[in-house]
RNA sequence: GGCAUCGUGGCCGAGUGGCUAGGCACAGCUCUGCAAAAGCUUGUACAGCGGUUCGAAUCCGCUCGAUGCCUCCA
């Protein structure tokens, strides 16, 4: 009955470092959490990727037959501007600025992220939670690691004793570190620290009389670490063991080694089963990132207007472009590499507008059951959308010939073969045609027909100036006129 | 400086011991009034040097180059 029984999913755990089979905790469930944004600023297209990758695996999931409880974060307060931890919480240094309530500046880019991503047609995780939402459990969770003495208190902060965590366990076990080593090459701290050693992270951190975030706590007034929440949040809805935990490549240290240390140290266990890290989207071949400015916004690719792109891509096409990929390699984002999915985007979408047309026949020349197990295959090696897309590519050649006449296929295997589009273009990848309402899609058809018939008049009449002048405005309106072996169609560009 | 990762045809981007990835671009052909679209055909690439092997783009070593993390970052 689950598809999961059947399809054998292996996924590349950072943890171990190695593909292994995927079997989740508790059979037929699984519980996957991802760091969201820190919701300071806008989204720019880089944060999109990642989310968009655990998207993908959580439609996947789904697909496989799967429940799915998929967390993903709002990181709304606590976030300190270094690691020092002598820093300015993010939130409430961005609505000093403003002059705003620093739950205004939450409010205005939470909004900003949901709408991106509603553009970028992401499913909704079962639960967003905020940090904010959450400081009784994570002031609980510093009790635990402190009654665990791998903690310490000063001056009403608490940090986390890295060192004598390190004696039983092994931090940096994720992102392929040694205790000794990071010791060796720290820098020295101009600012003069409370913390016992410089690899030491807050887990609370207090409050001074100008700090506008603050709540109250065993130690005083002030605010939680950055690294803490996930380890809250997770461990309130997941659990203290749970199966994925994913993120992008550039939180693996020190965030998420933070969350393992955390963890542990509080729980004794392990809190994550498979370590998922997605990879960089760059721009000039460089990192995306909000700090150096590196970067460009979603509305900026949708709209057109930026200095880096010849023209305006829409989201699915930006979406696509990303598929194209797979999700743990550096994608360089750039004007040709756009046109180019472009195309490629607009060449599956006629396949599948195609597809409702077909005729069929009493054989097929195409092993659609074998077709959509490889495209089954792609996906359970380690999500690869890449190799999935090219078996598209492969299934739209087949549809063409049929449309030429020169394949047929069994209404059996047609309606297959619709299913597995409709599966993994829509379903999986999340890739929408970009689509008109059907009251507009039905009169521009009845226009376009006529506009057709007039041109094949004209054409008949060998009145070539006629039809080319049609073709031609039509053409610069953005319809490109098809004239096949079964007459004329249109598809809009 | 430390720890990683990566370097694939004109561009993007999979693969990873022997078998065509794919998309885009280019060229030829079919179709067409001419185009476009679609189809077919063609390109024989894996940074460099050395090693292992019957055989390496794929494993090992070195060199060069790029990027990431080590400080907030998806």
């Amino acid at each position: 009955m689950h598809l999961y029984k059947n399809q054998q999913l292996r996924v590349y755990n950072s943890l171990t470092g190695k593909k292994e089979d995927f079997e989740p905790i508790n059979e037929g469930h699984i519980g996957m959490y991802v760091c969201g944004p820190t919701v300071y600023s806008n989204v720019h297209l880089g944060n999109c990727r990642t989310f968009m990758s655990f998207d993908m695996m959580f439609r996947y999931f789904k697909h496989l037959g799967y429940k799915v409880r998929y967390v993903r974060n709002i990181t709304d307060a606590g976030h300190l501007e270094n690691d020092a931890d002598e820093g300015e919480d993010k939130i409430a240094k961005k609505a000093k600025l403003e002059q705003i309530e620093p739950m205004e500046v939450v409010q205005r880019y939470t909004v900003d992220f949901h709408n991106t991503l509603r553009q970028f047609n992401f499913l909704p995780p079962s639960i967003e939670p905020t940090a904010t939402g959450h400081i009784i459990e994570q002031i609980e969770i510093i009790k635990g690691i402190l009654a665990k003495g791998f903690a310490y208190e000063i001056n009403g902060s608490v940090y986390f004793d890295v060192q004598e965590f390190n004696k039983e366990h092994d931090y940096g076990k994720l992102s392929g570190r040694k205790l000794e080593d990071m010791i060796a090459n720290t820098r020295e701290l101009t600012a003069q620290s409370e913390k016992k050693n410089p690899q030491d992270f807050a887990l609370w951190k207090k409050a001074d009389e100008h700090h506008i975030m603050r709540w109250p706590s065993p130690w005083g007034d002030g605010f939680p670490g950055w690294h803490l929440e996930c380890t809250a949040m997770s461990t309130k809805y997941l659990g203290e063991t749970f199966d994925i935990h994913g993120g992008g490549m550039d939180l693996k240290f020190p965030h998420h080694e933070c969350e393992i240390a955390q963890a542990e140290a509080c729980c004794d266990k392990s809190p994550v089963k498979y370590w998922l890290h997605a990879n960089m989207l760059t721009l000039n071949g460089k990192k995306m990132s909000k700090s150096t400015g590196n970067n460009v916004y979603p509305h900026e690719i949708f709209s057109g207007n930026n200095d880096l792109l010849s023209k305006a891509y829409a989201p699915a096409v930006v979406r696509f472009f990303m598929m194209q990929a797979h999700y743990s390699s550096i994608l360089d984002l750039s004007d040709d590499a756009l046109q180019a999915s472009e195309k490629g985007y607009h060449r599956l979408m006629d396949a599948i507008s195609v597809l409702g047309k077909l005729d069929t026949g009493t054989t097929s020349d195409f092993d659609v059951q074998a077709w959509q197990q490889k495209c089954y295959n792609a996906m359970n090696d380690d999500f690869n959308t890449p190799i999935l897309i090219a078996q598209l590519f492969d299934a739209v050649k087949h549809i063409n010939q049929v449309k030429e006449g020169k394949e047929s296929i069994t209404q059996q295997d047609l309606d297959l073969l619709s299913d597995t589009f409709q599966i993994f273009v829509h379903d999986v990848l999340g890739i929408e045609h970009v689509a008109q309402s059907n009251e507009d899609s039905n009169t521009l058809s009845g226009v376009m027909d006529l506009l057709i018939d007039l041109r094949n008049q004209a054409r008949a009449n060998k009145d070539f100036e006629t039809s080319d002048k049609i073709r031609d405005e039509l053409t610069n309106l953005g319809i490109q006129l098809k004239d096949g072996k079964d007459g004329t169609t249109f598809s809009l560009k």
